[in-house]
DNA sequence: TAGGCCATCTGGTCCT
DNA sequence: AGGACCAGATGGCCTA
C-alpha cells in the first residue's frame, strides 16, 4: 500500500508508538484512508461500498429497512469506517510490536558470534529451535555420565535429531522448519560471515556447556 | 540493481 | 460489536 505523501512512515510510528490506542477523532483524515488499496483489495466493489466489507450490506440494508440501528449518511459511515481501521492498524501494529519484542529477548539468550549480529526473524526461529534440542541432549549425556552409565551412552553419531533426521546432519536439525523452507539456520548462519552454527551438541562434553561449544 | 528483510496497511475470519 | 489473529500486498532500506 502507498503511504501518504505527506505522512512519513517513521514519524507516523513513533506517533502511534506513544499512542497505541488514540482516540481516532470522527473528523480525523488519517492517510491509510486516503491511500489508494492495493489491487488485491478490489474484490467487486464490496470492500469500497461498506465499512468491513460484503458482511456489512446486510447490515445496511437492515438498517435502511428500519431496523434498530439508526441509518447514517455515507459521510458519517465513511469517517466511522476510518476511525476504525485506523484503530485496527495501531493494534496490529502494537500486536507486531509486541511480537517483535518477544523475538528480541529471544535472541538475548541464544549465542551469536560476534555478539552484536542480529539474527534475522526466520533465524532467530529456527536457531532458538536448534539450540533448545542443543541443550536437551547435553542434559540427556550428562544424565547419562552422573550415573555412570557414560559408557551405555550412544555415540555423537547415534543420537537422533529432532526430527530423526540422519544421524550427524548437524542441518537436519532445523527440521521441520528447514524442511518447509530453504533457509535451515545451519546453513543461512555459514552463508552469513561472522555468524556461526553451533556444533552438534550430542558431542559436547558432559556438563561443559560452554559458549563456545557452539562455534 | 536485484534480492532479502522488515514495517505497515488492509480485509477476512474467528472468538468473546 | 469489537478485538485478536492471520496472510497478502506494498514500499523502504540495506547489501552483495
Amino acid at each position: 500500500m502507498t503511504p501518504h505523501p505527506s505522512c512519513a512512515p517513521a514519524v507516523q510510528v513513533t506517533h502511534e508508538t506513544e499512542q497505541p490506542f488514540p482516540g481516532a477523532s470522527d473528523d480525523e483524515v488519517t492517510c491509510v484512508a486516503s491511500a489508494p488499496p492495493s489491487p488485491t483489495r478490489l474484490q467487486g466493489n464490496c470492500a469500497e461500498t461498506e465499512g468491513g466489507g460484503c458482511r456489512g450490506s446486510s447490515r445496511k440494508l437492515r438498517a435502511r429497512r428500519g431496523g434498530r440501528s439508526r441509518p447514517k449518511s455515507e459521510l458519517a459511515l465513511s469517517k466511522q469506517r476510518r476511525s476504525r481501521r485506523k484503530k485496527a492498524n495501531d493494534r496490529e501494529r502494537n500486536r507486531m510490536h509486541n511480537l517483535n519484542s518477544a523475538l528480541d529477548a529471544l535472541r538475548g539468550v541464544l549465542p551469536t558470534f560476534p555478539d552484536d549480529a542480529k539474527l534475522t526473524k526466520i533465524e532467530t526461529l529456527r536457531f532458538a529451535h536448534n539450540y533448545i534440542w542443543a541443550l536437551t541432549q547435553t542434559l540427556r549425556i550428562a544424565d547419562h555420565s552422573l550415573y555412570g552409565l557414560e559408557s551405555l551412552a550412544p555415540p555423537c553419531e547415534e543420537l537422533a535429531s529432532p526430527d530423526g533426521g540422519s544421524p550427524g546432519d548437524w542441518g537436519s536439525l532445523y527440521s521441520p522448519v528447514s524442511q518447509a523452507g530453504s533457509l535451515s539456520p545451519a546453513a543461512s548462519l555459514e552463508e552469513r560471515p561472522g555468524l556461526q552454527a553451533p556444533a552438534s551438541p550430542a558431542c559436547l562434553h558432559p556438563g561443559a556447556l560452554a559458549f563456545s561449544d557452539f562455534l
